[in-house]
DNA sequence: CGCTCGGTTGATGCACATCAAAGGCTGTGG
DNA sequence: CCACAGCCTTTGATGTGCATCAACCGAGCG
């Protein structure tokens, strides 16, 4: 284990490991050990072979999709507690990452082999079910997104900040941890940056939302709210 | 059991069930009971409780998410072998339906009580991993419509036809095996019927798909498979 | 000091939505 | 058995939200 105590009780208190005991703990995370990376740093790489999956310790990381001309879709933010790359390990088949991992700001990634997956994960009841709920919680967005798709692009931002808002969940200050550039937005919305830019810069013309070293602040939050009502 | 036993065995043989000895899948089944529905029957609707879940036999049904103003999206379809809101049964809380299930055309399904999910289903790793499995491909579905999200309307259609015709599997005659109408698919890719039947009409002239009652032929798929390729 | 990166603004165009109108087909009830 | 309603398909006219292209600015950084 070449795990910091530090990290390991971190790790115990994510929702994904709630309830399990220390000592069961250490054989799922046995052989892995924690990788950082700096901003824009991979984990790993769309079409690589899958040999390791990994659960978020700090930071964030964009999940993208790459498309045939450089579009770059980004499929998921992953904040500390989530899992990437699980879902893949239950495939019987299919080794290859379909997407691209890459760290938002300085993140730290604990990386789990996939030989650990196969020998307790695999046969852990328990801990698949707590998959099962985080691939539930994660499909639950994109259908929403999906929903969504036919709405203007106001509503679809707004939606978009108060989701992640609601995510961090940080109830004091409405800053959205993590340092999304309009570019990110958009490549998450399937639009433009010009459009996303131009409807934020109203809002921080509004005083809506306000933007201080890279983290978004959301100043009114109502009014967001407002803006999903108002299209009925 | 009140479950024929032409209907067991055509249980046995999906892959969600395959390699499961038949007294297990006994248990597994257990208190569950098979219902029919004739075409646009409801199975679930939104917003019900949660205390059953199914397994799909015969036919098809669409997974409708309502939208605000009669909008009505549709998330997925499912066919036989397909299982439907098995994920929400692993949620420890959240006991409402996320979407509407519908019957496209005459439908059978496996109907089976949470309950039974909680005996039996809950602490078995291999059918936990199954669900996953299925899961996973149903996001997989998801990121790629997000990912053609931008792209022209002909391709998105092209790409879910094909993937329709690539699921049913048939192999022999290139047709999609449940009634779809032209409404059907503008609901799941978020357009206007208008704006499906302006393409498809073109097809239907260009000899591409032919619809014959009810069910749609591809008849040049080349057609189609370059559609997608053309745009780079 | 040039570089890249993120943000911003304006002009122009097009893909798809919207609205409108109509015909065929199916099932249903008087 | 016919009339009617609901669903599916089709076509045309008109409008608009967002993409596209182009240009510029400021900040951080090697």
């Amino acid at each position: 284990m070449e795990i910091s105590d530090h990290d390991f009780k971190k790790m115990a208190q994510f929702p994904l490991f709630a309830g399990i005991k220390p000592d069961e703990l250490l054989t799922l995370l046995k052989g892995s050990r924690v990788r950082s990376h700096s901003h824009r740093g991979t984990f790993v790489e769309a079409g690589d072979e899958a040999s390791t999956f990994g659960v978020v310790l700090d930071g964030a990381y964009k999940l993208v999709k790459p498309t045939p001309k450089g579009d770059d879709f980004i499929m998921y933010f992953a904040t500390p507690g989530d899992a990437v790359g699980a879902l893949l390990m239950s495939q019987e088949q299919s080794v290859r990452y379909p997407i691209t991992v890459k760290a938002i700001g300085f993140s730290r990634m604990c990386v789990i082999p996939k030989a650990t997956f196969n020998n307790t994960w695999r046969s852990h009841a328990q801990i698949l079910l707590r998959i099962n709920s985080i691939l539930y919680s994660r499909m639950g967005i994109l259908q929403d997104e999906k929903t969504l798709a036919r709405a203007p692009l106001v509503e679809r931002i707004a939606w978009f900040l108060l989701k992640m808002l609601e995510r961090s969940n940080s109830s004091e200050e409405q800053i959205i941890p993590l340092p999304l550039t309009r570019q990110e937005i958009a490549d998450h919305l399937g639009v433009t940056v010009e459009s996303v830019i131009r409807i934020m810069s109203q809002w921080t013309q509004a005083g809506i939302v306000r933007s201080t070293d890279g983290q978004l602040e959301i100043v009114r939050m109502d009014q967001l709210v407002q803006i999903l009502k108002d299209q009925p």
